[in-house]
DNA sequence: ACAAACCCCGAACGACCGTACTATTGTCTG
DNA sequence: CAGACAATAGTACGGTCGTTCGGGGTTTGT
């Protein structure tokens, strides 16, 4: 790796981290700079403007997303297991263990939701293709009998996804320490409900 | 009104609208100034800095909500109408019937849910008394027989938030026409699963 | 070894931020 | 109607924002 991919790798993981705590309009190319030990024209550098800078930011927590929760849950075998799979690391990914303030999906997706512009652009693409790739894990769960052959995986995606939000309000805002439980035990009812 | 309080009120209106869309910290004094005809000192002055601005505005928001949420919906008989009351109207709230930019709490939720302060636990508090008034409200419905005996309210609420949570997304971020349906859709499951 | 490309710095810019002062206007009360 | 006090304006301050520009080092390719 050349030394600017390098120094850009440096800068994105201390980006990402303050983003998810202070949110994308909270990372400031001053204080990034800071921390990253670079000078404020020599980190903009690397991003030629501000709003690269956010989507080179959506785009590394993306990979990482797609590294840490997508491609380690779709080892699990085809139908619940995955799943189940799926959701359990969705939720670790949210309770700070990949980024300090959480999953940083959640918190652009309030902030950027009235704010037109390539970044809004960049984040709903991926929010798209984060759901249907639960979607699509819910029609393998139909093709294996797992779930009932005339669920509506939209829906149920919806649903879903309620939960996952539910989780980070319960868990990041109120602290509420029973949040996991909650998301767990709501997760099995979504899955008795779709059942076969 | 006093004549003070009167421009407080203006601000206060200025405020929410702007909270809604940029999130409470683009709630700028120079611009709210320029857009309620003032000088930025002339309204600094109403509000001793932003922490309390800021807190003012949750306060508003707070107090319009109950007004035009919770108050109409606590008119509908007891039990499940005025569930489906409270739920309707929570929707319609966050819709932009209200607000240009959606539920201002929950922009607020994950803009603040990391940062610390008075403005934080001003929410907290509020979102507390929220949740447990949709608990209320299930208890009243196993009173009067419409849910079982022993549903766990407080997972319910959970449930019932996710689904709240899941249409502003769908809505407001994805704006996908069918999140209303949706919403709805998941809410009768829910009804239908706590059913008496 | 020399040119070219890359990486980064320092200084400066106009704009806006929140906040503090003082002064001036406007409104209410006795 | 006058005096008291609330309400607003004016100005200024230090700081940070994103961005531009010119110029050095340092690496790389030939």
């Amino acid at each position: 790796m050349s030394k600017g991919a390098e120094t850009r790798a440096a800068i994105l993981d201390e980006a990402l981290s303050r983003a998810s705590v202070h949110g994308l309009g909270g990372v400031t190319i001053g204080e990034l700079a800071k921390r990253a030990g670079l000078s404020k024209s020599g980190l903009f550098a690397h991003f030629k403007s501000k709003e690269q800078l956010d989507i080179a930011v959506l785009d590394e927590a993306r990979d990482r997303f797609v590294a840490g929760v997508i491609a380690p849950a779709f080892r699990a075998p085809r139908g619940l297991p995955r799943i189940r799979a799926l959701f359990q690391r969705w939720l670790e990914w949210d309770a700070a263990g990949f980024q300090p303030g959480g999953c940083l999906f959640m918190a652009a997706a309030m902030e950027l939701d009235d704010q037109p512009g390539p970044a809004r652009d960049h984040l709903v693409a991926t929010q798209r293709d984060w759901i249907e790739a639960l979607q699509q894990a819910a029609r393998i769960a139909v093709e294996e009998g797992h779930f009932r052959a005339d669920l509506d995986v939209e829906q149920w995606a919806y649903e879903l996804w309620g939960l996952a939000l539910g989780y980070h309000f319960y868990h990041r805002l109120l602290r509420d320490p029973r949040a996991l439980a909650r998301a767990e035990r709501a997760l099995e009812a979504l899955l008795a409900s779709s059942a076969a």
